[in-house]
RNA sequence: GCGGGUAUGGCGGAAUUGGCAGACGCGCCAGAUUUAGGUUCUGGUGGGAGACCGUGCAGGUUCGAGUCCUGUUACCCGCACCA
């Protein structure tokens, strides 16, 4: 009888074993071919590691052994996403360095990602708070100021009132702040901001060269949020000025019955003295302040407004005078802050006009057909035929807009423009724990960059970790830091004190894996040549549209500046699900459902998790816990383990699972490519249960066995493989092939449908010929053909169908 | 509000992408082993006496629909300073 499974010790053996043979380190032998595999470093949190965590980890660790078994240099690696607002808030409240703070966490994570047996290259471990790496984020950030891509901007930040900080969106809670519960409100700050609209068409064509899943490419093309459409020219009655309107649907124009401002818009201010009804637009506007863009666009179901009472506009297509509104459904960041409200063709404005029992008039018909917009606005532009309008009516929507752009042009009171949902970013951030901004300001000469050979520019010790009252991060305390000459002239200047926000570290991680101990370059042309692009990169789902997107932006830049040799860093993007709580809920400490992988390691071992969150459910959708799932994985492992009981000498090989061991490695094989690792798991359950139900296993079998499920389970595989004595380990092994004509059955069993139900089922051989098979399966229902039959369908391998009418008295 | 997604037995989930719905696992039932419980092993397990009925709901296309189309409901995720 073999030794009982002690998780505790195969584990623990087997991961000092591949520290000290250091067996998953990468080669610097570029002749050899590679494979780049990379899961989202993660932000080493005071809560240590979530059971969320080894999900992708294990997935991607799935795909790295293997690949190593096919023969590639596969680079695995892993790293630190340090800094940020948790462990700065931890930082101010117990007065410890957030850098101390950081490197116990560090400490805690790596522990337990070690304890989880992943095959990471630890040589090459990156931290974004390590000087020696933000030095390169700084000169990143310079290349992009050098370029023009990072410019100042006046832009509202959340203020808390009594804690005089900015505030992250998710320090406010209803409007108030999260720690404090006093009132929120929007405060103007000049701000560090990177162009990345200016690379927002590339980012979108850049998704034709890559692999992701699709529906990562539609959020990231959403997001981006490309419109084509006109901005149009409104006069002010009596006015010089002009109100500049962007619209997609130009062609609706002759159907515009009033005009609404954002509150911010800064015409307002201007006519201030001709508005009857100041006081009301004032409050107005200071109520729409206390909102974020997302709450009102949220809480537009119930639309708010007041007219202004004093100005009016002109439609310029028909020279009718129509009132101007503000309300906070117009937002100042997108477009030109003002819109023409065409209530008849656009839900928000219908609403709006309903509400406040303003004129429509019906400019597009369905099919040419009017249809009662008293009860919904139309909006469908693939049926839309242009009428009550003047020189496009009778036209399509889009040849309509054609026309009516031309006329527009042609007048000078408009013309065509794309417009983009995506906005630039906003770079700064009032906060210690991130990395200072390379520039000084100088009066003489404005905002200059350090010399590169400056970099990096070290975060300096500060007092206190708090912001200042007046808005300025902790370092403007730092006088003597701040205090310093201008590069350019040599004169008196400050730095700025601004840092960088987290996502600037993680938007170029990738490529310090290449060459991590570079002092020279981010990494070397020759190491970043070879790995690069990434091979396959896993993340979640809420990194698509932030994270994704900017480091693609970095690293276009980047290949603009000849520093990297690929203009898309990631070959092949996937997507995990969430792991939820016991409830479905998602795990969370004030909901009591937490499960820490440490206690499952412990108690189960390594193993038995990776294969358990590998076996959870589809790997992209979320999935809940279940501690007896847990268990079922365990048994799955012990009968793996006790397998060498029944083990025989390869002389009573039978071939009776040939069959079967050749379609397990082409289903393992395919399924662990296509993220389908509970299927895969799924099947050498199935192939178990055949040599446990034949009560014998050879040694070639059981080998074969191990090395499948060594990328999922590898301490247990290794184990047996020693002990049954195979020689070497499982994770120099070489992947094992099959054969396509060894994995289809001689026979098969087909469903013999009558109507297409049911009736009975037939085995037939391998090469039946459609005739004989029909033949065969009319033969097997002969009793039920009361009818006569009109047709009869064959689909090779799968059924019969005879269609069948009944017979006419 | 905008964008993305999901819905299949008692539970987690399979289904070669239009071809026998429920693989595999959990749970449950019966039996074996055990002084007993647990463990382990073997067999069974969608519902219904049955004809039949079954993939959120209502229609449609098709010889055939979990899968395609139209409409609809519920839930989950993201929304730019959490990462």
């Amino acid at each position: 009888m073999s030794e009982l499974y002690n998780h505790k010790v195969v584990e623990k053996k087997w991961q000092k074993v591949w520290d000290e043979n250091r067996a998953f380190a990468a080669t610097k032998d570029y002749t050899k071919p590679k494979y780049y595999a990379l899961v989202e470093f993660p932000y080493p949190s005071g809560q240590g590691l979530h059971v969320g965590h080894p999900r992708p980890y294990t997935a991607l660790d799935i795909v790295a052994r293997k690949r190593r078994m096919q023969g590639y240099n596969v680079l695995y690696p892993m790293g630190w996403d340090a800094f940020g607002l948790p462990t700065e808030n931890y930082a101010i409240k117990n007065k410890i360095h957030p850098k101390i703070v950081t490197e116990n966490n560090v400490t805690r994570f790596k522990e337990q990602l070690k304890s989880l047996g992943y095959s990471f290259d630890w040589d090459r471990e990156v931290n974004t708070t390590d000087p020696n790496y933000y030095k390169w984020t700084q000169w990143i950030f310079l290349k992009l100021f050098k370029a023009g891509l990072a410019y100042k901007k006046e832009m509202p930040i959340n203020w808390c009132t009594s804690c005089k900080v900015g505030l992250a969106n998710e320090e406010v809670v209803n409007g108030v702040c999260e720690r404090c519960g006093s009132p929120v409100v929007r405060k103007v700050k000049s701000e560090w901001m990177l162009k990345i609209t200016e690379y927002a068409d590339q980012l979108i064509e850049g998704l034709n060269d890559v692999d992701y899943i699709e529906r990562v490419k539609v959020s990231q093309k959403n997001w981006i949020g490309k419109s084509l459409g006109a901005e149009v020219d409104f006069a002010i009655t009596g006015k010089e000025d002009k109100l500049r309107i962007y619209t997609t649907r130009c062609d609706t124009l002759f159907g515009a019955t009033y005009m609404v401002l954002s509150p911010e818009h800064p015409l307002i201010d201007k006519y201030r003295e001709e508005i009857k009804n100041w006081d009301a637009i004032a409050a107005y506007r200071e109520e729409a302040a206390k909102k974020s863009d997302f709450e009102r666009s949220e809480l537009a179901k119930e639309k708010t407004g007041v007219p202004i009472d004093g100005l009016t506009a002109t439609n310029p297509v028909n020279g009718k005078e129509i009132p101007i509104w503000i309300s906070d459904y117009v937002l100042m960041s997108y477009g030109t802050g003002a819109i023409m409200a065409v209530p008849a063709h656009d839900e928000r404005d219908w609403e709006f006009a309903k509400k406040f029992d303003l004129p429509m008039v019906q400019v597009v018909a369905k099919n040419g057909e009017e249809v009662d917009i008293n009860e919904a606005a139309f909006t469908d532009v693939a049926t839309g035929v242009l009428i009550n309008s003047d020189f496009i009516n009778g036209l399509e929507v889009k040849d309509a807009q054609a026309k009516m752009i031309a006329f527009l042009e042609e007048k000078g009171i408009g013309c065509a423009k794309t417009n983009y949902k995506l906005r630039d970013w906003v770079f700064s951030r009032q906060r210690y724990w991130g990395e200072p901004i390379p520039i000084v300001h100088c009066d003489k000469c404005g905002f200059v960059p350090i010399d590169e050979r400056e970099l990096p520019l070290m975060l300096p010790e500060v007092e206190s970790y708090m912001p200042t009252d007046n808005g300025e991060s902790p370092l403007a305390a730092m006088t003597d830091w701040v205090n310093t000459t201008c590069p350019c002239c040599g004169g008196p200047a400050k730095r700025e004190t601004d840092t960088m926000p987290q996502w600037a570290g993680s938007s170029w991680y990738f490529l310090r894996y290449c060459d991590p101990d570079n002092n020279e370059a981010l990494a070397s042309p020759e190491a970043l040549n070879y790995w690069m692009p990434v091979d396959w990169y896993n993340g979640g789902m809420e990194h698509t549209t932030l994270h994704l997107l900017y480091s693609r932006f970095w690293h276009k830049f980047l290949f603009d500046e000849k520093v990297v040799p690929c203009p898309e860093p990631y070959q092949k993007r996937t997507s995990h699900g969430m792991i939820l709580g016991e409830n479905g809920e998602k795990m969370s400490k004030s909901r009591g459902n937490v499960v820490n992988p440490d206690d499952i390691v412990r108690e189960y071992g390594a193993d038995t998790l990776r294969t358990y969150e590998m076996f959870i459910g589809a790997f992209d959708l979320s999935a809940s816990w279940s501690e007896d799932g847990v268990k079922g994985c365990r048994r799955f492992l012990e009968r793996v383990w006790k397998l060498q009981d029944i083990m025989t000498p390869e002389e009573n090989y039978s071939a009776d699972l040939e069959t079967k061991m050749h379609q397990t490695i082409k289903k393992v094989s395919g399924d662990f490519e296509n993220l389908k690792y509970n299927t895969a798991i799924a099947a050498m359950m199935a192939l178990l249960n055949e040599f446990t139900r034949k009560n014998a296993i050879t040694k070639g079998e059981y080998r074969t066995l191990l090395i499948l499920l060594n990328p999922v389970a590898p301490h247990i595989t290794e184990e047996l493989w020693q002990i049954i004595g195979c020689g070497g380990y499982v994770y120099q092994q070489t992947w094992p092939e099959y054969d396509e004509a060894k994995t289809v059955e001689d026979t098969v069993e087909i469903a013999v449908q009558i109507n297409g139900k049911t009736r009975g089922t037939l085995a037939i051989g391998r090469n039946d010929d459609k005739d004989t098979v029909i033949a065969a399966a009319k033969e097997s229902v002969a009793e039920k053909l009361t009818g006569n039959i009109v047709k009869e369908i064959y689909v090779p391998g799968r059924i019969v169908n005879i269609v069948m009418k009944a017979q006419s008295r």
